[in-house]
DNA sequence: AGCAAGATACCAACCAGTTGGTATGCATTC
DNA sequence: GAATGCATACCAACTGGTTGGTATCTTGCT
């Protein structure tokens, strides 16, 4: 008789398992998408049980709420605390800020894709109190580059352009610039995006490189 | 002892049901993206048996990349045939096509969401195959104005400015403008993303609304 | 002791895909 | 032009595995 030594699978630390659960469900959104991830998939990922995940969250829907608004407070504070933030000139800093998106796009496409905007394309229809998280993520992003926009057109107004409206095309630019670096299989029309988004602002705010 | 009159379930005609399972995937899919349709989903939708499904295609994804395969030659089929195509200056087809892509986004939310791009954002990794389709589907958007964009570029040139780069801006607008009308539940940042698209194009040629 | 955190075991529904078969049409032969 | 032969189109029933979710028990902290 072999005695079975009960070998203590690697156990998660008390406390960790929903915040491994959110890291979990955030790279693999990314790599497929929502609804292609299983709930079996997510505990194998972060090292938990079945258990575990239906004790922190009553759905998988419900991951997929936290899972965003977390990617939102996350964004945010990276952004937030960014050196871009700190120049004196309103312009300058929203041209720092589009050469840091262009700098996050070095890294491999799962790792630039957006959880939010990938969500949403799933589920907009099916799952409401998740469209509301990427909706309140979405515009979250509106604010990384809202108030410098504000300023500048404060002091350079353009008749028909809204601060808002601009910080819009901001996202536009990163989303649309994602889904063509999916389909394309390359990030350079991502990139390409944000060199467009830069001089549409030159020429808006007479601001030539 | 009732008859039962046996009642003839309502077959579908002999020869549609490839075309019908695609026209019944172009609708579910807009609404519920690629991965949380099932094929019994599909033959439900389309009135036709799993039996006929694998018949015509070998896999759930091979009718993923039939799926966008068909959208792209509808998609090209419809603006190849479109009134804009045949004004006399090629910046004024440019901008009869942003009027013609602002029209398309008066209908309803999923009427106007590309095929293309909901399924690329979810299977750009785990199928090739669709990522191709999706890609050649893309690339032939670009053709909806290429030659537009570089008959006005040889006339009017713009340093820095190729013409496959603003046509991939068109891409980048319209799948943008998707996801933030999907996030918002509005399609009015559809329409500003195409706005600024025209003001941009405006401003690189030097002809003012 | 009490309570949150987590593990184990389980379930009914559903999943993509397969089976073995039938109905239909079309080309060839006589 | 009828009979033959065969491919295409389609169907109902089924399979093994997976799904999201639940019920119940154990662990460890305060």
């Amino acid at each position: 008789m072999t005695t079975t030594t009960r070998v203590p699978p690697v156990r998660v630390p008390r406390g960790e398992a929903r915040a491994r659960l959110i890291e979990a469900a955030r790279s693999l959104v990314r790599h497929k998408g929502f609804a292609a991830t299983s709930v079996d998939d997510l505990c194998a990922a972060a090292g938990v049980t079945k258990g575990a995940f239906f004790h922190h969250f009553p759905s998988k829907d419900a991951l997929g709420v936290a899972l965003i608004d977390d990617w939102t407070t996350m964004t945010g504070a990276m952004f937030a605390s960014h050196p871009y933030n700190f120049k004196d000139d309103p312009l300058d800093r929203v041209f720092a800020y589009i050469d840091l998106r262009r700098e996050l796009l070095g890294q491999p496409l799962p790792e630039f894709s957006c959880v939010a905007g990938t969500t949403v394309q799933e589920a907009y229809e099916t799952s409401p109190p998740i469209r509301a998280a990427a909706e309140r993520s979405i515009r979250s992003g509106f604010a990384h580059v809202l108030p410098h926009l504000e300023q500048a057109l404060a002091a350079h107004p353009v008749p028909g352009v809204t601060a808002e409206g601009l910080a819009q095309q901001f996202q536009v630019a990163t989303q649309g610039g994602i889904i063509l670096a999916k389909a394309l299989d390359d990030p350079a029309p991502a990139r390409a995006a944000f060199d467009h988004l830069e001089r549409y602002l030159r020429l808006l705010f007479g601001r030539p490189a």
